[in-house]
DNA sequence: CAGTGAGCGAGCTTCCGCTTGACTT
């Protein structure tokens, strides 16, 4: 029976699919009765933070987690704030239907939604489960004929995945807050991406290179040459005496031969003697050797695979692909663009197909269509490979696209149909010539070339390569037709040096390739992947390469050292055949959350998947190792040797070089720029730095003291000082101090004067004195520019009446009383009436931190959700009441881990608070101030 | 990482995978 038959009985099915654009196209294959919807994507997840938590587990240990971890790992969903209106519209749908039918992707996640939708939803229809892996009218027909029953199984290893990553990301990405710097994350993908990209860089930096030379010769046929047989050909010198030349790949990453005793490594002097000993030698030809050349055409585009050749063809990044694809995709000019998958469909097979014979001919077409075996180790090939849709490809003159979306099409147009095509087929040639150097010695040249008898697939595509220098698959390189003996005259020789050359850092699309091959992240995920490291800090880019920064080398380090087994580079390989046992139903759940979580020992039996470094038969869970933190050192994992004495240091406001100890004779430290690529970091450019530490301004000369006036860039921002002149005492009993001043507000380190400095570094000026003589001065401070009389200090309202007020205004302000703090000053921004638990009058108020409700006893900020102007009393008390209620826990809490922690430390802590809230608004500046410095320099330097 | 003078409410940051708009620059 055929589903429209079925409809016509009467009753309406309602589709859920993941995409919107999916589901318009289903919608016409299936007719009327069906009525098509899309989920698009996840409609539940665990509460990203505090604000999401249900009000009921609030006060709850694990209620940060949204996982109960004492309870069976418990996951608390919540219904994701941009899909409360989809999930109404299902709703309302679900009420008019009859049937139910979830037709989300048929792999991990999508098993996940379709069962997220049934809790959701909770229909009290029947439930079918609907899968397909193309988009044709066929399958679907086929699909919603042949329903499933939802796979359980399958939905607990997603589950699984989801919390093992919650756990991950939300335990180790505090650890970092508390040694690093704060907001950092870490997490079961990027801190992996990241340790790939600090480890290429590390290679970087132990790299040294070497240098070989060798000879290229010209060689004559002495015949008249055309294009099908040349007249001459340029050959290398690989062999002297019959030993091999060496050449870059002989080299280790040490600069010496891997082999000496195989290979010959010539020098710049003895290439150039032997190239003279060979000037008037006559060479003939040893071998010509003949080869058969065969290539097949590449498999269509993955997700992956797409944004590669988008990078090396197109120069688009992973994002900017994604992009210009949905767009293609939405607009129904091609299939799904985040797959794993390298499958077409019959269908696109066809198509394919059939295009090749009209535009290529008969002999451009195989036998058999050709087929791909996916590559992707834990692929779950729930789409097709990326292809033109639709049942007949449209040319990309057809499809009428223009600019990216044009280039991105014909891209995928091409590389689908030259898929379908035959091999490209030709010869490849090596030439090997002979001759004997004035000298005695034996030189052997050797020559390549390669022709293409038919071109097969390449007529349609050729892959792009990485490296520039690289050679095309479709070049052809042509040798003259020479036989074994013939006589060749040398026309020129060369002596060329190389060098060998570090490993390439990596791209947006060669780390995505990579972190393919290591089952890393999902299709969906590689191109922000790439966001994430970004945003974090822990990469920034120079052209199109990937440079790990200062921070990830710590933070890497920090994750290697005591995260170890969770950012090894199998890690997430072996929980994907973890989860793939528990989605058979031979492994289970909890059991391995739990050993994960809390550790071998927890469970009795079964396969570890532990998170710490594996010592021994116990393998520690995350949560000891996230618990106490004793053990690591942050100054320790945060400090890289330069050499000569000179350190590296990651601290809060950013890199910086230091030698010696602090407060001791000799010691220097200087700020290190934020986008210095860390393999670029030498003992000379550290001196360099020490010698004239970056962000700095000279301002002239104060005529005064004679001593220069700079402008820098300090942990309180920019600031002007003066330099003592060499010799004078900096610590000690006639320790002279120089003078320092804050820029004003409105003043920045660009465009501050010589007369500014001086100006600001004359304060505190005296304004005059009081009736008992007592002297009144103006300054600008930490909490900006203020009055002080004695002990009693009154803010001012500018910067400029420091310089600009008279005395009998001075004491105008001395006569009114002093008004204690800013928030006391102001009133209320809204009274929300009486508590019903203090009975105190509640009002909400402006603060530090942003408007709070307080009852003058409790307080309690405002919720991201909140609104000043549309707080209503009761969620004023209901804030309170929380507050309340967490209030004690938080600090009994607190107090047990001052304990634990050495009083020093405790102290060290609270001041870096303190500075981090102070510092915040101050930082991105700092980091721009920074930049514009690094890009004076460079420009000074230019000139 | 310069070195000055208050008195005050912390709460939140963070993961990976599915999906698109709705926003602002």
């Amino acid at each position: 029976m055929s589903p429209t038959s079925e409809t016509a009985q009467g009753g309406r099915r309602l589709v859920i699919v993941e995409s919107p654009a999916k589901a318009k196209t289903i919608k016409g294959y299936l007719g009327p009765g069906y009525v098509v919807e899309a989920s698009v994507g996840h409609i539940r997840d665990l509460p990203n933070g505090a604000a999401e938590v249900p009000a009921k587990y609030k006060g709850e240990p694990w209620a940060r987690l949204g996982v109960n971890v004492d309870a069976d790992f418990q996951p608390v969903y919540v219904v994701n704030a941009d899909k409360k209106e989809q999930v109404k519209k299902l709703k309302g749908l679900l009420a008019e239907s009859d049937e139910l039918f979830l037709a989300t992707d048929e792999d991990r996640e999508g098993e996940a939604i379709a069962w997220h939708l049934q809790e959701v939803l909770k229909p009290k229809v029947p439930v079918r489960r609907m899968v397909f892996h193309e988009i044709t009218k066929d399958a679907i027909q086929a699909a919603v004929a042949n329903p499933r029953e939802l796979n359980k199984k399958l939905v607990d290893a997603q589950e699984t995945r989801r919390i093992l990553d919650r756990l991950y990301g939300y335990e180790v990405s505090p650890v970092l807050w508390k040694k690093v710097m704060p907001r950092l994350s870490a997490g079961r993908v990027q801190s992996v991406a990241t340790r790939l990209v600090v480890e290429r860089e590390r290679e970087r930096i132990a790299f040294s290179s070497a240098e070989y030379w060798d000879l290229t010769g010209t060689f004559g046929t002495g015949r008249g040459g055309d294009t099908s047989d040349p007249a001459s050909l340029v050959a290398r010198l690989t062999s002297v005496d019959g030993r091999r030349v060496a050449q870059g790949r002989d080299f280790g990453a040490n600069g010496r031969l891997k082999d000496a005793a195989q290979v010959l490594h010539l020098d710049e002097a003895n290439a150039r003697a032997l190239a003279a000993a060979l000037e008037q030698s006559s060479f003939a030809v040893r071998s010509v050797e003949s080869k058969p050349y065969r290539r097949s055409p590449y498999a269509p585009f993955r997700t992956t695979t797409l944004q590669q050749e988008a990078s090396r063809k197109l120069g688009f990044g992973a994002k900017a692909t994604m992009q210009v694809a949905q767009k293609l995709y939405e607009n129904g000019f091609i299939t799904y663009m985040r797959t794993d998958s390298t499958t077409l469909s019959d269908t696109a097979v066809g198509a394919a197909r059939a295009q090749v014979t009209q535009l290529y001919g008969a002999d451009y077409l195989p036998e058999k269509p050709r087929t791909y075996a996916g590559k992707v180790k834990n692929a779950q090939e729930a789409h097709e490979a990326i292809r033109p849709s639709g049942d007949r490809f449209r040319t990309p003159a057809e499809t009428g696209l223009t600019g990216d979306q044009f280039r991105l099409y014909e891209l995928i147009w091409k590389r689908t149909v030259a898929s379908q095509m035959k091999d490209a087929v030709g010869n490849s040639v090596t030439v090997r010539i002979a001759g004997r150097a004035s000298d005695g010695r034996e030189a052997e040249f050797s020559a390549s070339g390669k022709t293409i008898t038919f071109h097969g697939f390449m007529k349609a595509y050729v892959e792009g390569a990485d490296d520039p220098n690289a050679e095309l698959d479709d070049r052809e390189r042509r040798l003259p037709q020479v036989a074994e003996g013939d006589a060749l005259t040398a026309e020129e020789i060369t002596a060329d040096g190389h060098a060998t050359k570090p490993p390439a850092r990596y791209t947006e699309a060669s780390l995505v390739k990579e972190l393919e091959e290591r089952e890393i992240g999902r299709p969906s995920t590689y191109a922000s992947i790439i966001g994430t490291i970004l945003d974090r800090g822990y990469v920034f880019k120079k052209g199109t390469a990937l440079v790990p920064s200062f921070l990830s080398f710590a933070v890497v380090n920090l994750l290697e050292k005591h995260f170890g087994r969770l950012v090894d580079y199998d890690f997430t390989a072996s929980m994907e055949e973890d989860l793939d046992r528990i989605a058979r139903g031979e492994a289970q759940a909890v059991p391995w959350l739990r050993r994960f979580y809390f550790g071998e020992g927890s469970e009795d039996s079964g396969k570890a998947a532990a998170a710490g470094n594996g010592d021994g038969d116990h393998l520690g869970g995350l949560k000891e190792l996230v618990t106490d933190l004793g053990a690591i050192d942050a100054r320790e994992i945060s400090s890289f040797p330069v050499g000569e004495g000179i350190v590296l240091r990651v601290g809060r406001y950013g890199p910086y070089v230091e030698r010696g100890e602090k407060d001791s004779e000799g010691h220097q430290r200087a700020d290190v720029p934020d986008d210095l690529a860390p393999d670029e970091l030498t003992v000379e450019y550290a001196e360099e730095l020490f010698a004239k530490p970056s962000g700095e301004y000279e301002l002239g000369t104060d005529p005064q003291s004679g001593h220069a006036i700079i402008a820098k860039d300090g942990r309180y921002g920019p600031y002007v000082t003066e330099v003592l002149p060499e010799g004078t005492p900096k610590t000690g009993k006639n320790a002279v101090k120089p003078r320092t001043a804050s820029l004003f507000k409105s003043m920045s380190l660009d465009t501050v004067t010589l007369d500014d400095a001086l100006k600001l570094m004359s304060l505190p000026r005296v304004v005059g004195a009081d009736a008992e003589g007592v002297e009144i001065t103006a300054q600008n401070g930490r909490y900006g520019p203020y009055l002080k009389k004695g002990t009693d200090s009154r803010s001012l309202e500018s910067e400029d009446q420091i310089f600009g007020i008279t005395l009998e205004e001075a004491l105008a302000i001395y006569a009114q009383p002093k008004q204690r703090g800013r928030a006391a000053a102001k009133p209320p921004l809204k009274e929300l009436g009486t508590d019903p638990v203090s009975e105190r009058p509640v009002v909400v108020k402006d603060g530090r931190f942003g408007p709070y409700v307080t009852d003058g006893e409790t307080n309690a900020t405002l919720r991201r959700d909140d609104d000043v102007e549309t707080i209503t009393p009761e969620r004023g008390y209901e804030l309170l009441a929380e507050k309340r209620a967490k209030g004690p826990a938080k600090k009994t809490a607190k107090k047990a881990a001052a304990k634990k922690a050495p009083a020093k430390k405790t102290a060290a802590k609270k001041t870096a608070a303190k500075k981090t809230t102070a510092a915040k608004t101050t930082t991105a500046k700092k980091t721009a101030a920074k930049k514009t410095t690094a890009k004076k320099a460079a420009a000074a330097k230019a000139e």
